[in-house]
DNA sequence: CGAACCCTTGATACGCTTCAACAAGAGTGG
DNA sequence: CCACTCTTGTTGAAGCGTATCAAGGGTTCG
């Protein structure tokens, strides 16, 4: 049948294989694009960019390797620039307790530092992936000099918020079918709406959607060929169309 | 059997009789330490206390009312002072989908205000119960006057969010019985060690405890009789006495 | 080629919900 | 005072949703 191997995305093997530590690197350079998107789209002055490149580390991540762990006390705020990061669990046994994904230029914990404890949770490169380190005194400084700044700071944080409690509310009240399709119209969103036939392309592993959804990947795939049989979607390997857009958002409003 | 009917603790009657609106006060003084509780314990300067003394608002809510909606724009921080304040979904038949519940001098929402959009969940006063209103923009301006201010600001939103996440993982990997006894443990911290039976009083419906568990009241019922026949717990209405702790705790660690 | 990894499919098991019935306390009104 | 109603919690039987276990096929790597 249509069985694509993960290997294609180049992702797996990168995550399973330990490959050697990649060095941390200062000479790479940030977009300011990539800043405005992690920074809420704001409009970020001249200082504060000079500001936020002068003070930023860039980390460079080989496919599994950790970002950080649990145990290790918060002392920056961690942005992911290419790639994803999971956060999740590290067990003594392989398997990786993943609970969330974090692609592209996005936050990964703005909240652990101002605490003043560890990280909340463990963090694991997926693929190869970069991240944005700013240690968190400079930002303090940084804070009180461009008051501009704080508010995205909070801003940030309280997108978290919300975005967690959404979470834990579908975990509430919502079974897995309708996590799927909340995941699947989220993914879908930037498409062309004009094109008839909206295709997605996944580019993790099965089984990370599924840790994600907070399912086993045997009920992912149930649930993939449950809505294909109803003719909403059509899977094939890791490539799905949205057939009959409506319904995916009827199973997903309520 | 010993059945204690729930008016006893005076909550269930005011909680659905619809009581005429209370009136927002001014006139209520705040204590020192519930500024301090709510804050994060750290040291309030008499400066901020003024500060904060003067723009905020007291608001006395009768069980059953709305400390306020998700389609009301959030331009307050809102903290409970005093009572119990449920967070969820209103829905239009009666149940209250609650999903926490916020006691004592504690943040009620903190995150809503920064995105200057709605408040992320419908609040409900369980109880009688009364709020601390501070408008955003007059906190703003305190932050700026007093950077103290600032941290514990992103303290408690760093907070907010650790917390959430401890749910979502537990809502993922854990069951019903470990996420009681989760609670139970939070609920006797506070008591006397010394003392050799800890006694827990339920001081909310214990359909409320099992929405925040996130299970039905049958389940939790069961639970509990569950508990009780390991010789864990004794339960006697609302009143619950930890027999074994040790084994309560290794419940809930894992 | 075998080994390792992925996804899929089926059978079975478990946790929890749903539905229904019942008991008990509290308020209400005759 | 009693009957009636409303609420709450409890208990049991049945059923749904998802996990678990096991087996099989596809692809890539060494």
């Amino acid at each position: 049948m249509d069985n694509f191997n993960i290997n294609t995305l180049q992702i797996a093997r990168g995550a399973n294989k330990r490959t050697g530590p990649a060095r941390d690197e200062l000479s790479t350079s940030i977009a300011a694009s990539d800043w405005h998107t992690i920074f809420g789209g704001a409009g970020l002055s001249l200082a504060e960019l000079q500001a936020l490149n002068a003070m930023r580390t860039v980390r460079r991540l080989r496919g599994g390797e950790m970002a950080f762990t649990r145990h290790q006390r918060a002392q920056h705020l961690v942005a992911v620039l290419k790639g994803s990061v999971g956060l999740g669990l590290a067990r003594d046994d392989e398997p990786f307790y993943l609970e969330r994904t974090v692609h592209g230029p996005q936050w990964l914990d703005l909240s652990s530092a101002w605490l003043g404890g560890s990280y909340a949770q463990d963090a694991r490169a997926v693929g190869d992936a970069q991240l944005i380190v700013l240690p968190l005194n400079r930002m303090r400084e940084l804070m009180a000099s461009q008051p501009a700044m704080l508010d995205r700071l909070l801003t940030g944080l309280a997108h978290a918020i919300h975005g967690l409690t959404d979470m834990t509310h579908d975990l509430m009240h919502k079974d897995a079918e309708h996590r799927l399709a909340v995941w699947l119209l989220q993914r879908c969103q930037p498409e062309d709406p004009t094109c008839r036939e909206i295709s997605i392309s996944l580019n993790e592993r099965k089984r990370d959607i599924a840790a994600q959804l907070a399912i086993t990947p045997e009920t992912l795939s149930r649930m993939m060929r449950q809505l294909n049989r109803k003719g909403v979607i059509e899977v094939q390997g890791y490539r799905v169309k949205v057939l009959d857009l409506p319904s995916l958002q009827a199973l997903a409003r309520d």
